[in-house]
DNA sequence: AGTGTAACTGACTAATCAGTCAATTATAGA
DNA sequence: TCTATAATTGACTGATTAGTCAGTTACACT
């Protein structure tokens, strides 16, 4: 019963993924995911020990699956901008196609229910990033700010265009605010 | 005993604010800051009817101290970029001194708990942000980006900034991501 | 068909929740 | 000092919570 097994886990994973982005975690209980995902309360527990490892479980899983699509085809990309903005679009790009995920990420990232070990685990996975960003400010192509402070802007300026994106019905203005998004982000880093 | 009357309430509001940002709103119990305030769980109630009621307060009152330390001494600057950097040093240095209420702000602007009465109420205060930078954009010193767009970029370049500083022990690097910042949100926006 | 095992169920529990209210205390004016 | 009123209390309530577990079901292998 593998399947079975699968389509259970993702079904809870899912259903607590909309919820928790409704509701909160503590808005959220076990009762209504299981109900969500149709299923009883105590097969949630088979899968997930407490309701503190679903959250956890969650949030690695969506944030691996973020950093997976936001590192796509960078290595085709020639210049340093054709790189960052390869990720920017990348990175809008799954936020509008996973607004759920996208908004369950910006919402509990600083949240006190997500443990430390999980918070580093996750960040493991972003030091392509940091590396980049490194390389940028060593051969002179962006200014020479921290990388923290980059990095953060950055992401900080795709949370805002994928939130307008999704406020905003016409599809034209999708495209300028991805557009204009990068503009602001590259000419405030770019070195001129 | 009007002072008494005053000093409970905002010991309430105290109370909450410190565990509503370390714990969430369902994740602290009415209880729990009766008991920080040092008062008894019926007292809460006669302040404040519902626990709801109290979250929007607590909303309203802190989102309007931002506004009001934002805008302070903007007149006295003659130029746009004077008066964004004024609004932008205001922003930050509120942030600082006022970190718990920063974060509470962040954490929960996007909370289903906040009623869109709240919301609405709030946003009126941020009219004079809206007009200063159509302003900039009609004057030509800024470049044509819709006014949502900056101003949702500015606030959270503030936030990035804020959260550096507080996780950052040294004092000068403080100075440094402050310009820094602005230098990015600066150059991204003007129109050169 | 018979058997062992893993997945699943939902009624159950002890703890906790927001909110109530009858009783108590503090205060202000006469 | 007496009295009326407002502020405060904390035990209490019905509802809800995360998590349990004895019993049921579904299936794989012989």
């Amino acid at each position: 019963m593998k399947e079975q097994v699968i389509d259970k886990k993702t079904a809870i994973m899912e259903s607590a993924l909309k919820l928790f982005t409704e509701r909160g975690f503590h808005g959220t209980s076990t009762a209504q995911i299981s109900k969500e995902a149709g299923i009883a309360t105590g097969t949630l527990f088979n899968y997930f020990p407490t309701k503190e490892n679903l959250i956890n479980s969650l949030y690695f899983e969506v944030k691996g699956q973020l950093s997976q699509s936001m590192g796509k085809e960078i290595e085709a990309q020639n210049t340093f901008q054709d790189k960052l903005r390869k990720i920017w679009s990348n990175l809008i790009k799954w936020g509008v196609d996973n607004q759920e995920k996208f908004l369950f990420v910006g919402q509990f990232c600083s949240s006190p229910y997500i443990t430390k070990f999980t918070r580093e685990e996750v960040m493991k996975e972003y030091v392509f990033l940091h590396d980049l960003v490194n390389q940028g400010i060593k051969t002179g192509v962006s200014r020479d700010f921290s990388a923290e402070l980059t990095i953060a802007m950055f992401y900080q300026a795709s949370r805002v265009v994928v939130n307008l994106i999704h406020d905003s019905d016409s599809s034209q203005n999708k495209n300028k605010f991805i557009e204009d998004g990068f503009h602001i982000i590259w000419e405030g880093l770019a070195n001129n």
